[in-house]
DNA sequence: CGTGAAACATTAGCGGC
DNA sequence: GCCGCTAATGTTTCACG
């Protein structure tokens, strides 16, 4: 699952692939000076081994409307869970395996303007990063969604003036 | 350039594109039901027009040895510029053209760690989103790059702990 | 928008280093 | 083991209805 050997040959086609991730096999063995079959073996086995996670279109976030881009550090309540079930005999409990993490997490994972989300060390828990049209909508994701939830107990905000760089290339080489 | 018409079936294609970048026209003109000419001028149309930016094919930094994602935060020098020419007459002057910004942004540009980087609001003026291998190359990243360049005096990082959410697809249905 | 044919790309099998 | 050839299959692309 680890250990996965890459040699330069290896690297040279993965640098080519994440410029550009629709050139042919051909197109990708001519320049790295190797014949269409032996490439299309290292690249089946880059995909099979995960390596390369997948291949996807990049758009264009103000060409689709999407003119707001923010960064937003949250802080989670930490003690209990959130939400408590109610016993027959009226007694409540903490249902187990939900923890304010878990719920935080599940609900990001469903909101589609949240295009990444990290744990992070200093004093804030998480960071994501959110896509929205512009100021109202961002307004409404925070009131209906950010702090409405229940484990959500701080929020602080940053927004994008300007995007000098943006690249899904790693540092390979 | 920028009135680029999108409607719901151009949308659709966008949607397939950004989570399967390698699909054939065939395959994405079937899921529309479309045949596959006007299904592959669409997609013509929407590169050209800059809406789809590109393909890249997507890495696995924690198999490629780069197992430290860091978030950093800089502020930047803003007064006068960072270099002074000096006249054949001894006096100096600023350089026109080339503030403290327009050197950093540059920088950054040629920093392969850097993976992203935004102007951002509040109190840092720049964010650095930075894959190093560890901590090693982290701090030698910030000791011969960032710290030492001329404009930046203050930096504050913050280390990914743990990816809860990474896309590249934009919510765009 | 859809059809069809030519050009091009992918992929499996096999032999050689 | 890894490379490269060949041949069959599938895909893209364009002119035209």
């Amino acid at each position: 699952m680890a250990g996965v050997e890459i040699d330069a040959i290896d690297r040279r086609i993965l640098a080519i692939l994440q410029e550009n991730g629709r050139l042919s096999n051909q197109d990708i063995a001519e320049r790295i000076n190797l014949s269409p079959s032996p490439c299309l073996r290292r690249i089946r086995r880059l995909e099979e081994s995960g390596v390369i996670r997948g291949y996807v279109a990049l758009l264009d976030p103000q060409r689709l409307g999407l003119a707001l881009l923010a960064y937003v550090d949250v802080r989670l309540e930490k003690r209990g869970g959130p939400a408590v079930s109610v016993r027959s005999d009226g007694s409540t409990s903490r249902r187990p395996g939900a923890t304010h993490a878990e719920l935080f997490r599940a609900a990001v994972q469903a909101w589609p303007e949240v295009v990444a989300c990290h744990a992070m060390t200093g004093d804030m828990d998480y960071m994501l990063r959110v896509h929205v049209e512009d100021m109202a909508h961002f307004s409404r994701f925070m009131q209906d969604q950010l702090l409405h939830h229940p484990s959500v107990i701080d929020v602080k905000t940053s927004f994008s003036l300007d995007t000098i760089k943006e690249t899904t290339a790693l540092p390979i080489l």
